[in-house]
DNA sequence: GTACAATTCAAACGAGCGTTTGAATCGGTT
DNA sequence: AACCGATTCAAACGCTCGTTTGAATTGTAC
């Protein structure tokens, strides 16, 4: 839907447009993060960044494309980072992981971009957290081809080091730790739901990260319900 | 914002236009899930619910109003039954829940909704789990409003069955909790993120609720992390 | 300093949005 | 059969949206 003008360059400079390319990157992250892609306008968006409406259009193509290098320009790297941290820890250890450092190779880029502010990582995080459950197809088909190798990397390690969990149990259980993790980053406003947590509490998301791992791993530990059990949760009434 | 025009009807009657406000509450359950709020517009939404498109204002006063009833209709009675097995378990039990029990009641008035197809319950609860993620302020607003008293019983319940945590730990757990929730019960479409979910599995809310169960139960009764091995998850480097 | 590509800009396009209006229609009551 | 409030309807209002256009401007190589 791009390509009718695919941006006119040859193949030098990008430094003379760098400034604006940015300054459009800087403010749709936010902008996007704090209202979300469809109620953020083009118009809103260019005038906080300083540049001209048509600047979106001829430097990204598109409003979706805008918002696919917004999350690219964050999520390639951490994701790289994530599976550069889990082949070291395949390394170190022989192939033997434990449950823990598995899932600390999935928090700690994601705790090392939230406190990266000069790159906007807590408003990104946020911002991914929404996107994940965006009903937009053309988010949903970016975000599944970003996240496929390193899902699949991560459920191999994962089953090497939970045994007693079959390959769909734990393809479940993977996704309630992005579930808890996304919506955890993504929600910090969500909070205000549950009251009572301190002002110092509230934006320090290595704490945050820091309270959610002993909750993950106990729960990717925890043994699978047995058959036995099964009715017991309905017949509750 | 709605009340330039607050519905014109004196008492009586509602019974000649139950067919028209039940038939615009399906449509736009189903669509407000399938595009989200924002991207629902109202002339599709009558138009699936084969209603003018007036009929919207003329009922409901806007379309942030429809959506709180879409809200509404569903969320209520589950929250309510939520509280009323909790008050039954504490006196059944005098007072000593344990932490399995204090959970399924959260889960199971979720589950009843989801298998009450004639209700459209599936739907419901991904649209339920979507609101969660968004932004808009009148969304967030009507959601905290209508979980304040549900989590503040569930706080205390847990409270007495976790003694081990504090109310702080605590707070963050349940989050991570609801957030777990919600976002597996939204994200059905997610998985395909995961693939290798057997198209059985795929749309079997108890199953899904079966395997969710354990894993939120062991992460509420995890040992919060030692200080001692707070560094830890950072110097992983 | 001229040429040329890259970038910026003001302006407009066409389409879709939520909402409002006032007339037409319906249903029950007198 | 005449009335009246409740509901439905077609049409329009004013506005904002993403995108496109073509001219102006900038920066750089010759």
């Amino acid at each position: 839907m791009a390509s009718t003008r695919p941006a006119r360059k040859t193949v030098a400079a990008d430094v003379t447009s760098a400034d604006t390319k940015t300054r459009i990157l800087d403010a749709a992250e936010s902008l996007f993060m704090e209202h979300g892609f469809e109620a953020t306008s083009l118009r809103s968006l260019t005038a906080a960044a300083s540049v001209n409406l048509a600047a979106v259009n001829y430097h990204f193509g598109s409003k979706e494309e805008l918002f696919q290098a917004v999350l690219t320009r964050r999520l390639d790297p951490m994701n790289q980072e994530r599976i550069e941290l889990l082949e070291r820890l395949e390394r170190d250890t022989g192939g033997k992981m434990s449950c823990e450092k598995i899932l600390f190779t999935m928090l700690i880029p994601a705790l090392r971009l939230a406190r990266d502010e000069k790159r906007g990582g807590k408003n990104f995080l946020r911002l991914l957290g929404r996107a994940y459950a965006d009903p937009a197809p053309f988010i949903r088909h970016f975000l599944s081809a970003q996240y496929a190798e390193m899902i699949g990397r991560y459920k191999e390690a994962f089953l090497k080091a939970l045994p007693h969990l079959s390959r769909q149990e734990l393809t479940w259980r993977l996704h309630f730790v992005m579930g808890a993790l996304s919506y955890t980053i993504a929600g910090t406003d969500a909070l205000k739901l549950f009251a009572q947590v301190s002002a110092a509490d509230k934006y320090d998301d290595e704490l945050l990260l820091q309270r959610l791992a002993p909750f993950l791993v106990a729960g990717l530990k925890a043994p699978p319900l047995a058959e036995s059990r099964r009715l017991e949760l309905v017949s509750g009434n």
